[in-house]
DNA sequence: GCCAACGTTGGC
DNA sequence: GCCAACGTTGGC
């Protein structure tokens, strides 16, 4: 299967991409992902060695700050059994998880971070989920072309 | 802090 | 099944 290529939100107050960095590995499992469609894309799309872009939101700057990789495919998120955790799902059962999470592997911090701002004036990413009205999902597909200009832009 | 957009919940 | 109320996201 071709690889594929997606986008992951996080408010670096919260996990940024320094956080990753230090990470044993540089690896780090994706918990917390409470919307549907977005527990879709993670657990039926995402394959070992797709292309992760990560991004910084209610951040400055607001920005894509470096790509990672897809290392362990979906498997039940075990923040939705923890009652101490702020996402813990009271209706997910033992027996069927209801959210799930994959592992993701740092490939490069950007040298040049790729701006909201920047992203919005490229011509070539005026169809990027990103910027279109209303999206809040925190986690979507990027097509080839995106994910090429973007890594060019910040590298 | 504001607010538009959107998802979820729950009464009917 | 409809829809109002509410909560969250996230840019500004």
């Amino acid at each position: 299967m071709a690889k594929k290529y997606w986008l992951f939100k996080s408010e670096p107050n919260a996990f940024s991409i320094d956080d990753l960095q230090n990470r044993p590995g540089t690896k780090t499992h994706w918990d917390g992902v409470r919307n549907y469609q977005a527990r879709n894309f993670i657990r039926d799309d995402m394959r070992k060695g797709d292309g992760v872009l990560f991004y910084h939101s209610n951040a400055d700057p607001l920005a894509v700050v470096g790509y990672c990789e897809i290392v362990k495919e979906a498997y039940p998120d075990h923040t939705q059994f923890d009652p101490d955790n702020k996402h813990f799902d009271p209706t997910a059962l033992q027996k069927e998880p209801r959210w799930f999470m994959v592992d993701i592997k740092l490939k490069e911090k950007f040298k040049h971070p790729v701006t909201l701002k920047a992203i919005k004036e490229n011509p070539i990413l005026k169809d990027f989920r990103l910027i279109q009205r209303g999206n809040r999902l925190s986690v979507f597909p990027v097509n080839k072309k995106e994910w090429d200009e973007i890594l060019k832009m910040g590298r």
